[in-house]
DNA sequence: GGAACACGGTCGGGTGGCCGACGGTTGTAG
DNA sequence: CTACAACCGTCGGCCACCCGACCGTGTTCC
């Protein structure tokens, strides 16, 4: 089944397109410096591409990026990151293809380490190599807790979940029902009937590829279920 | 759902309870010799319990280790493992309770690092802690690719698939049903009514806790669909 | 400004799997 | 040997979800 195989690598994207996965602390940064360098891009264009080598990986220092899957018509974002932010750094790793595009929304200011010159370097600091690596395990293992969590909840409750989560960095999210509904592995008229009956409940308003959230609590509630 | 946080518990423990996932080369473990010891478990003994603190993992020399999760009523085998097995060290290197228990089923030999005495050690050996870590992290990758495989399958094929695997081993599954249908998230009824089918197609045989293998080529198939 | 396209909203039919229940069978403890 | 527990097999009712279809509206591009 093709699907299920997208929509793996769509949850994994989007995972690690979360703020709170920064493994390296400002002081790792400034010790390995040396293993990259800053690259600025202009607005459009892209960091990496989706299914290319994954020879670096890049820390954003500035501005916004768009990550998204797919090509043409079946492009989905499956997020935004901002400052802080490592992107790219398991595929790297684990050498295998980049799993996502990264494209620079506005100007942004990234930190580029180049794999052949920073697995070098990481020898010689060990720690941080340590430190890097297990924040990785630690976040796919919260992934993959994650899913089998919403695994067996109702559409309703999957959509609250996915909603709250990102209510807690901003109040609108642009997002197509189509695309939650790949993210999620459920199909888009059950997206559509679930956001239905939020927004019934006043939890949020529905626009056109727009969700405006109104009331975390009540979101909260329904996700536990 | 307290249920499904254990069915993500039992899956990664069936996970790395795999003969396939062997991150340390013998080269390896010569070099690192010194950071753990030689251990000797009579039939029976614990390597380690469900919920301890991780401090240690355990490289599998001699005999065979059973992995298991729960005690007393809700306790479920969820794998066994042979020489050459790592055990624990997803957890030990993310610092957090281990997630299965590990009991000698015969009388077993095995390597204990030791979490302190072996974290300074792969300070010094940067290039073995990048290759495990990595192996740890394309493992974590693998389970939850898996997990999502299977999830928009059939209960039939979700069964199927499982036993396929199991069949690269041995041809006798000892597993109840009610464990299959917790390892699967799904339930004894539908684990029953799969089963049947499986033997009505002449690709298994049922008995009291214990499913025989007859032909594996009809599990592959049925598993694909 | 108009055409092509993507997206949102809604309906009815079909179904896989869950739940509760019950009886028969196999293993186990006293 | 007997009582008990665990497990297997099966049934019927129920419900969330999928699928196909359709139309109105918003967006984008020339």
């Amino acid at each position: 089944m093709r699907q299920a195989e997208q929509q793996h690598l769509d949850w994994l994207a989007r995972s690690f397109g979360r703020p709170e996965y920064a493994p390296l602390s400002s002081a790792d940064v400034e010790v390995i410096r040396s293993a990259g360098e800053i690259v600025a891009k202009y607005p459009g264009t892209h960091l990496f591409k989706e299914g290319a080598a994954a020879d670096a990986a890049y820390l954003v220092e500035n501005g916004e990026v768009e990550i998204y899957r797919g090509q043409g018509g079946t492009r989905r974002v499956v997020g935004r990151v901002g400052p802080g932010s490592v992107l790219g750094d398991i595929a790297m790793f684990g050498d295998t293809p980049y799993i996502s595009s990264a494209k620079a929304v506005g100007p942004v200011r990234a930190f580029r380490f180049e794999r052949a010159r920073l697995l070098p370097e990481l020898h010689r600091h060990p720690a941080i190599c340590l430190r890097w690596l297990v924040a990785g395990l630690r976040q796919l293992e919260g992934t993959q807790r994650r899913v089998i969590r919403l695994l067996h909840k109702t559409v309703l409750a999957q959509v609250a979940d996915l909603l709250f989560e990102e209510a807690e960095r901003r109040r609108d999210v642009n997002l197509s029902q189509g695309t939650i509904a790949a993210l999620l592995g459920v199909s888009r008229q059950s997206v559509n009937e679930a956001l239905g009956r939020l927004r019934e409940v006043g939890a949020v308003e529905t626009g056109y590829r727009n969700i405006r959230i109104i009331d975390v609590e009540k979101l909260a509630k329904v996700a536990e279920s």
